[in-house]
DNA sequence: ATATCGCTGTGAAACGCATAACAGCGTTCT
DNA sequence: AGAACGCTGTTATGCGTTTCACAGCGATAT
């Protein structure tokens, strides 16, 4: 019933939610670094450009199968190989989009090219105007469709960018056909088989968050505390 | 250091970001609740819809100044107005967007006539076709603008819809601008000061993780566990 | 009138996570 | 060569959050 209940088995142990996302923070960064010629980097380096403290990252990383150097640090392509290792994928996989509005178009251009291993092979909607045509390379289809296309491409991720409103019925559509796992824009809890893993992304929620936050007096940590 | 740092001291209490968040959600959801002409609910309903436990709502509402009845639960519209005394507003509060790409004008649609608390008064960009015109009624003004605009409309949060690459430098001048908090979307962490409030939304990350969890074996609760 | 029921509020226990603390070790400096 | 340094991997501690368990109580039914 918690939200934070999905883990990892790997091997005897099992890694919490919290870890598997750092990881993959990580990993990108490591990327990243990799890309602009870095070659060694230590934990605490990585640990500024994660924002999390060098223990922890070194804790996450024991997850890993992967020693560093006390002298040189940890070796930036092989770290990052080795985090890839863990996460399981290298082989590619297939993502479909629901909901071609505004969000969507941009969750398009988001994506266009960035991550090799994930990509957006399909999108969904109601409107007869947008479907049946290539959006950014991609071929778009009526949500009916969803079981035979799912079939036949193999995904089993989905993302929702459709209306609140109609975000449960979408859900409860991709699951029957076939989809493990959701990552929800619309502003609703959807309600789900235990079996399939949601991530509920609220923008409305963290905005009020934050505008929270900004209100609050400041801080009461002096900035020179250790 | 820690990412959930952030408190809010009321009386003497301290309460934690988590609680803050479900606050804000139940609050939505008896918005709509309200809208929907529901009268009174029950901790179990409403626990349902937010996907936590009744006893965690419960709990979580022990922050909040009203008491629920054992036989009709609680009343909608004076529990969400309880919420909202303690959330503090009342008093609209203006945010800037930075960027106005496709993921700057989805968040544009989305936030359409939607919170009347929270209004999108000013758009930033450093393309000239860009700026000093009206985007969905908004005004839109280069970057270089920022400390004037902040002040003269009272702006203290912003959202950052830029690429990676410059997203940096602009949290810096926007903070230097005045603004108390951000929401960014870029997929860097942004480094600041410790009383500047960041929330990131990290959409590539968070496809990742989700994708992760798609790959991942059932999970080994049967359906009819307590 | 009394008993029963189901929900609320809350103290207390359990759990998970982050932080602190330390042992080990390769390298560099004296 | 020996000592000192700084980083890593890991064990132990502490803290915060969630979950459990139960007392209290208004309403309804008998």
């Amino acid at each position: 019933m918690t939200i934070n209940q999905a883990r990892r088995n790997v091997g005897r142990k099992t890694v919490s939610e919290l870890v598997v996302v750092r990881l993959i923070l990580y990993r990108r960064i490591l990327r990243d670094l990799a890309f602009s010629g870095t070659r060694y980097v230590f934990s605490h380096q990585l640990a500024v450009l994660a924002d999390v403290t060098p223990e922890q990252l070194r804790r996450d990383l024991m997850n890993v199968r992967y020693e560093g150097s006390p002298t040189r640090g940890y070796e930036v392509v092989i770290l990052e190989e080795r985090i890839g290792v863990f996460l399981d994928p290298a082989t590619t996989q297939s993502v479909a989009l629901v909901g071609v509005g505004n969000l969507g178009r941009a969750l398009f251009a988001y994506f266009l090219g960035r991550r090799p291993l994930l990509q957006i092979v399909a999108a969904f909607d109601i409107d007869p105007a947008k479907v049946d045509r290539m959006i950014n390379g991609c071929p778009s289809y009526h949500i009916s469709e969803a079981r035979t296309v799912m079939r036949d491409k193999g995904i089993n991720v989905a993302m929702i960018a459709v209306p609140a409103a109609a975000a449960q019925s979408v859900a409860d559509t991709l699951v029957e056909a076939g989809v493990r796992s959701l990552l929800n824009f619309a502003d609703v809890r959807l309600r789900l088989p235990p079996d399939v893993y949601v991530e509920h992304i609220d923008i409305g929620v963290t905005l009020e968050k934050v505008a929270f936050f900004a209100r609050r007096q400041a801080t009461a940590k002096p900035p020179g505390s250790p």
